[in-house]
DNA sequence: TTATTATTTAGATATATATCTAAATATCTA
DNA sequence: TAGATATTTAGATATATATCTAAATAATAA
């Protein structure tokens, strides 16, 4: 269940443009100006971060935008701080 | 550099190994009693989490024992807190 | 409608990983 | 020291993944 969302955050490209998306929604190409890789590369890593539900694309025109799922990775943030957490001894 | 950490955490069986940690520390043999995996395999999840540096074992006689290392996991979740958290548009 | 721009899909390849069996190593006990 | 128990290492295999180039699809502009 976690096992998605750590396999998609495992791969720096990825957390590369998570940290993008923080800042600002992006296009694709918008998004391939700041890593090394091709445009074909790119979209296999947005679809592994779209099936995790980590972001969203809505297209504009001749373009896709894509932007962070703000309340899934609010969830996210919260299942992996009680995996996380370790009970005191009972 | 997270990397290692999502990668490490990235494992049906490794999460499991992380669950049962938590209730106490364990040597191998009980850990593999709760999976269903082969010593030899086993053997490499704890390699891995050992080089992600959330668990450590110590030899107690024939046995080694593993434990979770409270206060790297601790910092871990707060780094990954931090990366996850969203910053207000600025 | 044709050309241009943006993105995805298909197919190939090389590397990583999860798993197994068998053998090696380490400790303890008789 | 010899045998038993616990763990790791070596070597093999099958699957997954990150990447690329080239082709296909979608939307806009001329």
């Amino acid at each position: 269940m976690l096992n998605k969302t750590f396999s998609a955050l495992a791969d720096n490209n990825r957390q590369k443009i998570i940290d993008l998306l923080k800042k600002r929604e992006m296009s694709v190409s918008d998004i391939v100006s700041h890593l090394n890789i091709t445009m074909a590369t790119l979209s296999h890593h947005l679809d592994i971060l779209k099936r995790a539900d980590l972001i969203s694309g809505r297209r504009d025109g001749q373009k896709i935008i894509y932007s962070l799922n703000f309340s899934v990775i609010q969830e996210v943030e919260e299942k992996i701080v009680k995996f996380l957490k370790i009970k005191n001894k009972k």
